[in-house]
DNA sequence: GCACCAAATGCTACAATGTTGCAAGACGAC
DNA sequence: GTCGTCTTGCAACATTGTAGCATTTGGTGC
């Protein structure tokens, strides 16, 4: 479950080869997200943080993934539902695509997935990223007599 | 560029066709889903509505986009922001991408650039639907300039 | 170890988007 | 035209995210 590759460690070199300070919010949520298999939304961290004694409020929350996004250290992805949820960066060019679950809300990451080239696109456009979010029932929440539903 | 395999007088009748009643504000609503290129926001459907001189406040237009949905007429996407767009649907059968401009923050749809098939899910997922979205620049905010950048 | 300063944080207030409950009004069948 | 039910409009609230500002803290120089 944890990517044991990437040792905690790393999160305090990695802020601060970025120049920023190196904080208990900064250092939990980089862990947080560099030991997570799947995307997490504010809520998830707030709560991961509580659990671990580290006070925080929402606003610091925020201000922390922007700056972590801004950072190139993670990633902000639409969820579905109108909030975000982030991940940690692995590997700056590498992209994959997310698994929604209409029932749950959980989202997963699908590597060996990654979304289409552009192709088609009218002139004068340019593509600075995609996002292919797929959505459904997850394995936990299946539903598979549901398959013919449009939305 | 607009669909004039559907006059806007079918609007009515789809809406009847569906058991529901037929309502200025659903009749309003649905031929400017059928009659616009690309996406509508609650706000742009809700000034649009304003400037037909059709009375309205912000929760009958929340439901009755729920009731379009839900009745297979129109479609629902994440448009990057926290906020839904809306999309007529003309083929229920008939999916596209969709390019957003991260300046201007428009929608608009990509016919021809269909979302590629799920392949490679972990058992027991079942897709319903993907949703393939291409951030960048349209060509009304050209900024071919800022292309590295990472978000 | 101590002082200092810019960077982070925490708080309050606010904005935007969306939902719920309920009374009043309108559509459509008769 | 009457009547029942579906829709609407209103008010209040929930969730998600942002802005301004005073306070605290990390990190640097001494």
């Amino acid at each position: 479950m944890f990517d044991a590759a990437i040792p905690p460690a790393s999160a305090r070199e990695r802020i601060a080869a970025r120049g920023g300070r190196v904080t208990r919010t900064r250092l939990v949520v980089l862990e947080l997200l560099q030991c997570s298999e799947h995307p997490l939304s504010h809520d998830e961290i707030g709560d991961a943080l509580a659990a671990a004694g580290v006070a925080h409020d929402r606003v610091t929350l925020y201000r922390t993934l922007d700056w972590l996004v801004e950072q190139g250290l993670a990633r902000r992805i639409a969820g579905g539902e109108r909030a975000w949820r982030f991940e940690a960066v692995r590997d700056a060019a590498h992209r994959h695509a997310h698994f929604h679950c209409d029932r749950c809300g959980q989202v997963v990451c699908l590597e060996g997935l990654e979304p289409a080239p552009a192709t088609g696109l009218p002139s004068g456009f340019h593509v600075d990223r995609a996002e292919l979010v797929l959505h459904g029932s997850c394995a936990a929440c299946g539903l598979g007599s549901e398959a013919g539903r449009v939305r």
